[in-house]
DNA sequence: AGCACGCCGACT
DNA sequence: GTCGGCGTGCTC
């Protein structure tokens, strides 16, 4: 039996360096300790928690210390999820513990609780002189301390003020306070707590004086203590706290009367999770789910089916991820549900990844109709107890499938078969905020890997990076081209092409990279269409979705407005002819319209007005954002700057402005055009304001708001039939944000927009205003043709080196002060760019530093750097990343 | 995080 | 000469 165990610590070990280190502990014969436990361990002068990694019977160094405890007796993480954690750590340079966390169940995560009382030195004369030599602070903190007996360290600190931990410790030293630390029971529900009568303490306490004080008992804490000593087999705490105050056993307990001990609870109280209550006002009832008998797949569908399952039967089969693409209606939900009930079958589990659940009612219901009972339920308005419950019951195998979240992926299923991901394109699957900075997608691959389950991808709008890969065969693409009516069976949709006979995993790496051109170039000039190198052939979609026949199917009619030329006759109005127009039929008609700005996370870009050209950076392909302070454009990649044209450098026209609309605007705007129309407003600002989004559902449900006006929150989940107008105010802003994905996202979010038209019987009208008519994502978006979209986006990517051709990390430094920051920045790039010229690597490129967008945050600067390279990863791992005061975000999806 | 080691300014 | 500032690095 190995004597040493490998433990992952939860202390801030230098992520660059050594993301996925691990300390060698001794464990101690009366502890049976087994991987992906967690423990208490001592690190340095502090206790912390630790996961059991591995056991050994070596330790890395000579002299190790012991594991103090196990904090649960059974260990907590199979060996996939300690494996996955292990490469994310990897992967995205987090520290090994940060990738653990993302796995375990809520309550178990904990530090010491230090607790400090006067010590009876305190009082003593002998300490006057002592007590007289202290600062003020500090005997006005012990002053409190002796009034209120007990403080936590935490609160003791707060009255020390600066430097606290020191003059703690001083204290400490010096005998006037006592600090008792002790580890905290996992708020672990499954386990009671149980009161006993303690043992009598040892006698060899002689110190007659510093002993405890002949005991005093409240009349509470005496008839707890006599009820308890009544009791055999322990006195359960939650009775105790009912009957006599939760102080009096916790008092009862620190005098050394009463022990505490945790019981597992036989069964744990199952109460049923509540739904998201988003969900409550939702303006539409549960879609009556019809059951599997009662759908007849499309021969489409079968086919898709027919290949995961011959997958999923087939675990040597070496491509296990499928890209299912298909327009929403076109039954991406019923393969999904068939390949569920195929591996449930066979009594595997599946994880059902949803970008929002709280947007997504309809999916979820019919997963839950299909599979009733056997569906866990993940979101974020579960609280602590029912996340705990949900992850015991996941797994001890209660549930079939498990609905979340990005974070629903690390959910304890114990026989993983099949992994979904529904509207894979949507960017929350990005963790951003706190590290592991990880993409749900990119960790199920690994998943797969580990666990040999298969991956589904599905959307109307893939990622472009996903597309390539299914294209090239890395994955396997799966089509649904046709929205599935009634009258869909008199129209059998085309013949899938057969798939290439042989797949080989690593053609994206291993393909020839074409030289790639940096030099300020080509790229001048009009932002739009981006170039497309006439040497570089993209393959047409296989099997694309055919708009023709998309459009046939009822899908709403788009049109592009030309502002450009409204200006030129004359009208300066926020809405075109036609959409004002529209406006007044919608509303007069008594239908709705919804009119949407997209408007999150814009820079102020400068645009020619009579020819839609964005002033945009030399270098860098990415539009300049305007400076008002300074009185100047800058470039966010490359930190050029520049006076901000008078004359377009395109048309030699004179109306050069800034761009953007602001929901205020518009909404005054539609009302002087419909007087006396109900005009609501719905964005970040109203959210924040106290109008919730169930309460703007519910009023757009009803009909009783006519016009909405929204930003990116009215493009996704709203349902509602009587809405038959959809404006999109001005698209120009979403599709030059300085950065390469904006004509994706822009193209998605169209797409996405156009969709909130005609969803009842009467078909929908969706008007897109723009000075930039022409641009490749507006003009694809209002054919709503996937394939125009990616072989014009494939091409620039591939022009620009961007991904997937390259892989791409972005380092942020923060940091208070602007100079500080800058510097840092520069100094990491300088060294990045040395280190990349002494190992000969030709195409890897630090771009940069530049500063954030926006620049500062909280008080913090913010400089960045972009590195770009096709063998990145193995360059980050062979470099030390400078990562003082800084960042890194592997794969990002913003480069702001 | 917290502490130790280490190298430069205002004091007994 | 020393006390102590916080930059840097380590904790099995």
């Amino acid at each position: 039996m190995p004597n040493y165990a490998e433990v992952a610590v939860d202390a801030p070990v230098n992520p660059a360096r050594t993301p996925s280190r691990t300390f060698s502990y001794r464990i101690p014969d009366r502890f049976r300790i087994r991987p992906g436990q967690l423990v208490w361990v001592p690190f340095g002068r502090r206790t912390l928690q630790g996961m059991v990694m591995a056991l050994a019977d070596t330790p890395q160094v000579a002299e190790t210390r012991d594991i103090l405890q196990p904090v649960e007796p059974a260990p907590l993480l199979d060996a996939n999820a300690l494996a996955l954690a292990q490469w994310l750590s990897r992967y995205y340079f987090c520290p090994l513990f940060d990738a653990l966390s993302l796995f375990l169940p809520p309550g178990f995560k904990a530090h010491v609780r230090s607790q400090i009382r006067p010590a009876a030195a305190l009082d003593a004369a002998a300490n006057a002189v002592a007590v007289e030599r202290l600062k003020d602070a500090t005997r006005n903190a012990l002053q409190t301390l002796a009034e209120r007996k007990r403080l936590s360290e935490t609160e003791l600190s707060k009255l020390l003020g600066r430097a606290a931990l020191r003059e703690v410790n001083r204290l400490v030293e010096q005998g006037l306070i006592q600090r008792t630390v002790s580890l905290p029971q996992p708020r672990n529900f499954r386990y009671a707590s149980r009161l006993f009568p303690a043992h009598p303490p040892d006698d060899d306490d002689t110190d007659s004086d510093t002993g405890p004080p002949a005991v005093k008992l409240s009349p509470r804490q005496a008839g707890l203590l006599q009820a308890v000593r009544e009791q055999s087999g322990g006195y359960s705490t939650t009775q105790a706290n009912k009957e006599f105050g939760s102080a009096a056993g916790k008092a009862l307990v620190e005098k050394g009367l009463l022990g505490l001990e945790w019981v597992r609870q036989e069964s744990p109280p199952t109460v049923p999770p509540p739904l998201p209550a988003e969900w409550a006002d939702y303006p539409l009832p549960p879609a009556a789910a019809p059951s599997e008998g009662e759908i007849t797949l499309t021969p489409a569908q079968a086919d898709a089916l027919g290949r995961i399952v011959e997958t999923l039967d087939n675990p040597g089969r070496q491509t296990r991820v499928f890209l299912l693409h298909g327009v929403t209606g076109s039954g991406k939900t019923e393969v999904y549900l068939r390949a569920i009930r195929h591996i449930v079958d066979r009594g595997q589990q599946a994880i059902f990844l949803v970008p929002e659940i709280a947007l997504t009612p309809q999916t979820v219901q019919r997963i839950n109709a299909r599979f009733p009972g056997r569906v866990a339920l993940l979101h974020s308005g579960l609280t602590d107890r029912q996340k705990f419950d949900q992850w015991w019951k996941i797994r001890d195998g209660d549930y079939s499938v498990v609905v979340g979240p990005r974070s629903a992926l690390f959910a304890p299923v114990p026989n993983l078969g099949l992994v979904v991901i529904d509207e894979e394109h949507e960017w929350t699957y990005k963790q951003e905020e706190t590290p592991p900075f990880y993409h749900a997608r990119t960790a199920a691959l690994e998943l797969t890997r580990l666990t040999g389950a298969a991956v589904i991808l599905g959307s109307a709008t893939p990622d472009i990076e996903t597309y390539h890969h299914a294209q090239n065969g890395r994955y396997r693409l799966l089509v649904l081209p046709r929205r599935i009516r009634p009258s869909a069976s008199t129209t059998p949709p085309p013949q899938i092409k057969d798939e290439p006979a042989a797949y080989v995993l690593d053609r994206v790496d291993a393909a020839p990279m074409p030289r790639l051109d940096f030099a300020p170039s080509a790229i001048d000039g009009l932002v739009h269409p981006p170039p497309t190198a006439d040497w570089l052939t993209v393959d047409p979609p296989e099997a694309a979705l055919d708009p023709a026949a998309a459009d046939a199917d009822g899908l709403a009619d788009v049109e592009v407005c030309d502002m450009r030329l409204e200006l030129r006759q004359g009208n300066r109005s926020i809405f075109s002819r036609a959409l004002a127009a529209a406006l007044r039929e919608t509303v007069a008609q008594g239908r709705q319209a919804i009119l949407f700005l997209n408007r999150r996370g814009s820079a102020p870009i400068v645009q020619c007005r009579d020819c839609g050209y964005v002033v945009s950076c030399r270098s860098c392909a990415v539009a300049l954002t305007y400076h008002a302070a300074e009185s100047r454009l800058r470039c966010h990649r490359c930190n050029r700057r520049s006076r901000p044209p008078t004359r377009c450098r395109h048309c030699g026209g004179s109306h050069i402005r800034q761009l953007g609309i602001g929901t205020q605007r518009v909404v005054e705007e539609t009302q002087n055009l419909l007087p006396g129309a109900v005009v609501e407003r719905w964005d970040a600002d109203a959210a924040r304001a106290g109008t919730g989004p169930n309460e703007t559902m519910r009023r757009l449900a009803s009909g009783e708001t006519q016009v909405l006006v929204g930003t990116q929150l009215v493009a996704k989940g709203l349902d509602v039939p009587n809405v038959t107008l959809v404006g999109v105010v001005l698209a120009d802003v979403g599709l030059h944000r300085p950065d390469f994905r904006a004509g994706e996202r822009a193209f998605g979010l169209l797409c996405q927009v156009a969709g909130r038209a005609g969803r009842g019987a009467e078909p929908g009208r969706v008007i897109i205003q723009t000075y930039n008519p022409d641009h490749y994502a507006v003009a694809a978006a209002a054919r709503q043709d996937y394939a125009a979209l990616y072989a014009t986006e494939i091409a620039a990517r591939h022009q620009q080196g961007n991904p997937p051709f390259n892989r791409l990390a972005h380092l942020l430094y923060r940091h208070f002060d602007p100079t500080a920051c800058q510097q840092q920045a520069a100094t990491a790039a300088r060294m990045l760019r040395q280190r990349i010229r002494a190992q000969g690597l030709a195409d890897l490129q630090v771009i940069g530093p530049a500063p954030g967008l926006p620049e500062k945050v909280r008080g913090h600067y913010r400089w960045h750097i972009i590195l770009r390279g096709r063998r990145l990863h193995a360059f980050l791992q062979d470099v030390e990343l400078p990562l003082r005061d800084a960042v890194i975000d592997i794969d990002p999806v913003h480069l702001l």
